[in-house]
DNA sequence: TATTCAATTGAACATTTATTCATATGAAAA
DNA sequence: TTTTCATATGAATAAATGTTCAATTGAATA
């Protein structure tokens, strides 16, 4: 009996799925890019790191530009801190947020075209 | 009164907010990114796009390599069609699975990249 | 034709998640 | 010091989501 023909029986094409078993990542790392896509993968909070793309923004400024409650702002900007997108500086009593890198921007520049077609 | 002071009153740099609100793309475009970085982030749909960017593969083949039913597997394929990311052909009983473009191989790589700093 | 099998689908369930509301913090202003 | 204001936080609620289980579809095979 060939090899090819267990792969039928069981429904299972035996090789290939070893193969690609066999180039699969690890769990963690899997789970990290999926971790951070989800971050992303949210409107309000998008929005908020596009806006900040352009410019350091506050808390208040972010809230007028979403149209959202400072308190709806402040949780999502948690959030993105502790995924480590968007850092801040204290000032006072503001808070001034900005982007870490731009690694974000590309990704979500690559989203967009993909968006868009 | 200066406009700036009027910012500070109101705790919104007006001039900041302006410009920035006038460089938010359209609402719905925010939507559709958003949407499509939302199907990236969960694991095991992240590991079926990673497996199919190997090989095309039928829906017993993932249930293998993902350890999981076929059923919740099919449940995020359907998923993943309807986000125009995977595409499939028939031959007789089964279901072949591919990428519609390696786009997505991109995103995963970047998000890759994120996730390894 | 009846059976088998890969795949799909729908309903149910448990879990996660985004926003709201009320409250707390902590720095500047009165 | 007391008040005001920007921000942060916790609890609560409603909505969305992933997996399971049972049932269905549709094509190949006996």
């Amino acid at each position: 009996m060939k090899n090819s023909d267990l792969c039928e029986i069981k429904c299972i094409h035996e090789d290939a799925v070893k193969q690609v078993k066999s180039e699969m990542l690890h769990e963690t790392t899997f789970q990290k890019i999926s971790e951070d896509f989800k971050i992303l993968g949210d409107k309000t909070r998008i929005k908020i790191l596009y806006a900040l793309s352009k410019k350091e923004l506050c808390v208040c400024d972010l809230s007028s530009i979403m149209g959202m409650t400072d308190s709806a702002v402040s949780h999502q900007l948690r959030l993105l801190r502790k995924s480590n997108m968007v850092k801040f500086r204290k000032e006072g009593k503001m808070a001034y947020y900005s982007l870490v890198d731009d690694h974000v921007v590309q990704l979500i520049k690559m989203g967009q075209e993909h968006a868009q077609e």
